[in-house]
DNA sequence: GGGTTAACATGAGTACACTCATCTTTGCGG
DNA sequence: CCGCAAAGATGAGTGTACTCATGTTAACCC
């Protein structure tokens, strides 16, 4: 079931070899550090916007040296994805928390992760496109493109993989493979690009919508004609 | 029926007030310095990749100083974006000139059009993604997005609902209204993104994917339960 | 053809993301 | 407590997309 993304909890012990510590003053300063990049950025994006901050204003006011800032984030767009990965684990530990949205019938719970994920997503809409749709992209060697950004497109789809499977072994759905993860994957991108375009007072547009294509796809998928 | 897409052609005589005139020594001389400049820029981006070819570069082949490449065009990636605007224009213009593919069922026609498109695009698949996904995007006074990448997702979905008002005349498939064209156009990013990453003998695995999604959607069309 | 103006070309200059050689601090073994 | 190696901080420096004040040229009018 949600096998692969409790995998993303392995991942502080780096540097000591699972020897336990007591934080330290190092660790304790990096962390700290982060915080204030992460606190500094916030503040201006949401007062200038992603483009017009400049990376000196923000080394700035975090009280560290530019070059500092890129000890910590690779690029200035890799600062911003942080943001997006913070709310994606936070919308995966929040599902699996919420004992009522797993028990809710396949539609009802995609609206609740949408929402919720739009929710706390909604302070970064501005630079949501610059950052997250990079993702489609593939990496070589002409692309300066940094892992990062892939690395959350994955860990997306597998949480959309373990939640497709637990419907499918409830038999809310057929068998769809990975098929169904993309499709759904592209469906959820849909909703994301809708939902940066819609000027509609609380986005009820796009919850309109939302609602409508889940119910519309239910209904399909209970039609059958899909083997394929 | 293809109404919209016939609109691009009163677009040529901006500046004159629809006084005809001979093309003129200046006209000529802009047209040509815009096709040097594209032709290097083709040719560098093919050698060096998108990212790594620099706009001094671009200039120097093309002979022009390097502040008259952005009285052409507005930034790096608007120069970038006209390979694609060239190639959707291109494919609007084949597919209202081929009997053949205009009488093929949906299906197949959906096919046939995304293969040429893909065909003609794949020159330029380093930086598809670097420009294309832009247009996703909404623009905003904090963000620097150039309006012609908008124009050219404009477009695409106008030729999108063009082809679907054909279908739905034949009545081979139900009104699907906007949500269609949403839907087909967010089906068509999907295929690109997918053709972006695979890596198979002559992209076979993309159209593997693009004929069974097709066809299933054809089947599931047919089944109805598309009233909301 | 000479004068005028708007279109266009030019390249030094600017802003900004990012690098890197050098300096500073921390943690550790003796 | 001291010396030392490794981690981290620093900011002047670099590369590059893009700007802008100034120069050049084409087109039009008399």
């Amino acid at each position: 079931m949600a096998t692969s993304t409790k995998r993303q909890a392995r991942k502080k012990s780096t540097s000591s070899r699972s020897t336990k510590k007591a934080p330290g003053k190092r660790a304790k300063s990096k962390e700290q550090t982060k915080a204030r990049i992460l606190k500094a950025a916030l503040v201006l994006f949401g007062k200038k916007g992603f483009y017009k901050t400049t990376t000196k204003e923000i080394s700035r006011k975090a009280k560290i040296a530019e070059g500092t800032l890129f000890n910590y984030f690779k690029t200035k767009e890799d600062l911003a994805l942080y943001f997006f990965e913070t709310e994606l684990q936070n919308c995966i530990e929040w599902y699996y928390k919420d004992d009522y949205v797993q028990a809710a019938p396949l539609p009802e719970k995609l609206f609740g992760i949408v929402q919720h994920y739009l929710d706390r997503v909604e302070p970064y809409q501005e630079f949501l496109g610059a950052v997250y749709l990079r993702a489609l992209q593939p990496r070589s060697k002409l692309n300066p493109l940094s892992l990062e950004v892939q690395e959350l497109r994955v860990r997306e789809l597998m949480f959309i993989r373990d939640i497709l499977e637990e419907a499918e072994e409830k038999e809310e759905i057929p068998p769809l493979g990975d098929f169904g993860v993309y499709a759904l994957g592209l469906g959820f991108l849909g909703v994301v690009t809708y939902w940066l375009h819609d000027r509609s007072e609380g986005k009820e547009n796009t919850m309109a919508l939302l609602d409508r294509a889940l119910t519309l796809a239910n209904n399909v998928l209970r039609q059958g004609g899909w083997e394929w």
